[in-house]
DNA sequence: ACCTGAACACCGTTCAAGT
DNA sequence: ACCTGAACACCGTTCAAGT
């Protein structure tokens, strides 16, 4: 098919330009399901464009990975805190990020696998706390909380939340990479085995 | 540089090339830490062989990487196994089956990688059970065996064996794609989790 | 039986040029 | 200020041919 032309855009409009390269890059790199799936070319095609202009906005190709990244991240963690909020006692709420930490994997594999499998590394500022640090926090104080109230015995919270993550992240991950083996809900995986990390209903 | 020149192999030692294929195409894809790092071109050159040689005896790159693949779950699982034999108690036996999981992931992140993360995915017989499956089901009856001898409290053991499974996977994946992040030791993270998921000295 | 030369359609990236 | 034409060195893969 010819690419579809797009009309050149106005001084000062070089921005909109750039808005449409992400999106059409997150939508490539969602349903190819991998960086491979990636191209700068092919961005290009889709937004009608030749393949020089992206280096108008992008200094290479992972520049623009990470710009995709970046909007990926935020939001993920959003809707993790998002789902927290729900929930007073922090063992739920601890529970409640995880499952909307796989329920958001799942439905974006591509992305997901850019974000935690991909070789392109996000890179922050030395002051910066990435968002993914920040729901990391936020779990290892729901825990400190619930050991502090009692709700479930004393450990380290924090190697305790690294646990929780290394869970849900392997969950998603090999759901994704191994699809013929004959996976439990993960949800219900996760719920189950949080419990048993943070030691809910174990003996006091 | 130019191409290291092989000499031509004679009548049946075709079989020759294949090994030498397979072995340059494992150091590729190590030094390299992801698929990406092998090509087919690139693994000709270093053997010394033409492009076209390699259709020879892969029908194309997927076939290629399926064979380095084979060998590599094959060598993970022995060392597994392996570890797994120099203890009696079963709740040892799955602790050391992770520690060996995640020191061979360690060792090896690019072929973990391509293992766990890449989009190439192992194809089986019918009937044929996959290494990797052996040592869940290893892990899921030792979990059984502490069950019944009252080590650790009762519960779903294939459940549990898949949770374990996604924590130490978790724990490769996330290492080797977060470098950035203060990881703790793994292997006493992975025992850690481990006792926990089993339950191990959780009240009775 | 074993292997290569030449070619095709892709890719990221660069440099000079066009409006 | 915004964008493209033409080119370079890569890639997987194919087809016809060479020893």
């Amino acid at each position: 098919m010819p690419p579809a032309a797009r009309e050149r855009n106005r001084r000062g409009e070089g921005e909109r330009l750039r808005e449409d390269i992400i999106e059409a890059a997150t939508a490539l790199m969602e349903r190819a399901g991998c960086d491979e799936g990636l191209t700068l070319r092919g961005t290009a095609r889709a937004v009608g464009v030749s393949p020089q202009a992206m280096y108008l906005h992008f200094d290479d190709l992972t520049t623009l990975v990470l710009a995709v990244l970046g909007r990926c991240h935020a939001l993920m963690s959003s809707v993790m805190e998002a789902a927290a909020a729900e929930w007073d006692d922090p063992v739920e709420r601890v529970l409640a990020r995880g499952r909307a930490y796989i329920t958001w994997g799942m439905a974006n594999p591509g992305l997901y696998q850019v974000m935690y499998e991909g070789r392109v590394q996000a890179v922050h500022e030395p002051g910066e706390v990435p968002p993914g640090r920040k729901v990391l926090w936020a779990v290892r104080d729901d825990v400190t909380a619930a050991m502090a109230s009692g709700r479930i015995p004393e450990g380290d919270a924090g190697l305790i939340a690294v646990q929780l993550w290394a869970l849900v992240h392997g969950l998603v991950s090999l759901r994704a990479n191994k699809p013929h083996f004959p996976w439990p809900d993960p949800l219900a995986l996760a719920d189950a085995g949080g419990r048993r990390i943070m030691g809910v209903g174990a003996g006091s």
